[in-house]
DNA sequence: ACAAGAATTGCATCCGAAGTCAAAACTTTA
DNA sequence: TAAAGTTTTGACTTCGGATGCAATTCTTGT
């Protein structure tokens, strides 16, 4: 009863106060609603003086265009979906493509995957709100990409590629990086025992970095490798350590981290569990860049993803495609930037 | 001339691949455009033989409504605006955000400020889109808010609240958080001299920490006390290391950060350029609870915000007030848990 | 089997802006 | 000044789904 009531009094407060239209606007102005919304399309047929007249009632009876109702007519919503796993580890990836976004004009839908949601829901959702371009920075199955595809819906993976698949892509090159980061282990001559920490098995980026790195380490003829798995984390990065220990019965010369969360989590606990030293006893390179690695109580050696330039690439490759349907899909690779730290022994 | 024809092929195309509607549903099904809306309506009237004919075609065809012309009838867009200034700092406060939203069917329109960005601008554009609530984790003014109140779209500030003004928000209880870190380092007995760094002057968060130290101290008979200024990030609170140094020509025995992020800033420059040793030399507290400070480098000494608790409940206000107009602002204020670290000398 | 009532369905209209096209209002030229 | 050309303007339709209401079909009771 109060709830009929209290919803009644918001209908009718809702009424009163409807969202000015253009047609308000044309009343107001004693023009038609067509120039009203001539006015607002650039580059339109309209005199100065009725430009004046209309701009004068949408000021006075705080006009603002209804993006919904142009974007039925229109067939453009002006919004793209920005689908994002685990935003916690890459926050900057997010922070730049927004921006690039906004800054052209065009708006962000966000759709944050973890291992619990709905992928297919999600999926469903993103084509519901035909937004006109999607730019994931997530994994998704062929069946998940055909009806975008299908749909005519442009869609650009951020950091996936997907080899077999004419799907647009922009991604840093994890095998290069890792074979830089090997190489750089190699040289020193001071490693005889490898350890190779892989991010999630699932992970497609994990299993590139990993597989540069094995790659190289064989191609090198190393053969005292350790290998071991983390979730990305910090935390799994410290219990590595402890599970490289037991493994070997020992600890590695050199340790390769598939991400830097994992590497200063190997860090820390081997200077402050194991009490060893970096690099005087072991050696530690990560991956990506990240702030944190760059702090002075770590000082890691690692492989800087690109992302300003990335994420550039990404967003315009998007657009362009959104512009452009014709264009035929493509992958660009951008080479990670070495940043060589201190832990890394000589 | 290139680009005519390519844009005519494009058009022929969007032609030809029109998005299936609820006509062609209809038709396919042989019934009525408003049966197969109703089949999307929960709690209908709709017969199970309808439904299952319909929904066979739906199937059939691989229609998916569009939710941007049922947004427009019903005028419910069923999308909220999250408006957030350095996406960087507190990525955990939009993943957050973002997963409830999803779970609840709510979509996320993400707006991103930073200092060189037009909110007005931005405010326009969430306007436009005509979103059923705003979020807001950045600062507005009074006048910025003003249309959302106007038009009852219904506004919930994360982090911000408005002392006179009458609009939800959920906070941390700062001030509290502040005198808590405060106490603390009195309590050991062994501070003489205090350094305070606060965030940028233009963060009311920053001031509110501030307020909160500076309030305690001063009850506490504490007169000891430099002050200097950072910007949120950890080189800001290496740098303040030198700062405070410079002005009082010695360190002080306890430092409060208005953050985490430039507490760290200064642990690192403490103990690696200053060579002095934290607790031994110098005590040091923090603020919010980020994940490095959980580290084992840092141990900090820290408020940390209950970003769950925040979320779940700044999520939960703003989709009670879209679906309940009435209900009056509401400020929340959560206290902030103490998390004792390794920084503090006993 | 039929009337009364309930459940289901379809028709018509609406949401708010954009685009088409022809009429109307200006310009220019002869 | 009239004719021809150009620019502006407004009437009307469209996008795709939701909804009030009347028409229809199905139940139920007698």
């Amino acid at each position: 009863m109060v709830q009929r009531v209290l919803s009644s009094r918001g209908e009718r407060l809702a009424e009163s106060r409807r969202n000015v239209t253009s047609y308000d606007v044309a009343r107001h102005a004693g023009v038609s609603q067509s120039a009203v919304s001539r006015c607002f399309k650039p580059g339109a047929s309209v005199s100065k003086k009725m430009r004046e007249r209309v701009m004068q009632s949408v000021q006075a009876l705080g006009y603002q265009p209804n993006a919904i109702a142009r974007g039925l007519i229109t067939r453009r919503s002006n919004m793209v979906a920005v689908i994002v796993s685990n935003l916690n580890f890459y926050p900057e990836v997010l922070s730049q493509l927004s921006a690039r976004f906004m800054q052209r004009g065009v708006h962000v839908l966000l759709f944050t995957l973890d291992h619990e949601s709905d992928v297919a829901r999600t999926l469903e959702q993103v084509a519901q709100y035909r937004v006109d371009g999607v730019l994931a920075a997530a994994h998704l199955t062929r069946e998940q990409m055909a009806p975008f595809h299908q749909r005519n819906v442009p869609l650009v993976f951020y950091n996936r590629s997907y080899r077999d698949v004419p799907v647009s892509s922009v991604c840093c090159d994890q095998v290069q990086g890792e074979r830089v980061l090997v190489n750089l282990l190699a040289q020193s001559g001071r490693h005889r025992s490898y350890a190779l920490l892989s991010g999630p098995a699932d992970s497609v980026v994990s299993m590139q970095r990993t597989q540069g790195a094995i790659e190289r380490l064989h191609e090198l003829g190393i053969r005292d490798l350790t290998r071991v798995r983390g979730d990305y984390s910090y935390d799994s990065g410290r219990r590595a350590v402890h599970a490289i220990f037991e493994q070997r019965g020992a600890m590695a010369d050199a340790i390769v981290s598939a991400n830097d969360m994992m590497a200063l989590g190997c860090l820390d606990e081997l200077r402050h569990r194991f009490e060893l030293d970096v690099p005087g006893d072991v050696s530690l390179v990560g991956f990506d860049g990240v702030r944190a690695a760059h702090w002075s109580s770590f000082d890691l050696t690692t492989i800087r993803q690109p992302v300003e330039s990335m994420a550039e690439a990404a967003v315009t490759m998007l657009l362009e495609r959104i512009d452009n349907p014709g264009l035929p899909a493509e992958k660009r690779l951008f080479s990670g930037v070495l940043r060589r730290g201190a832990t890394l022994r000589h």
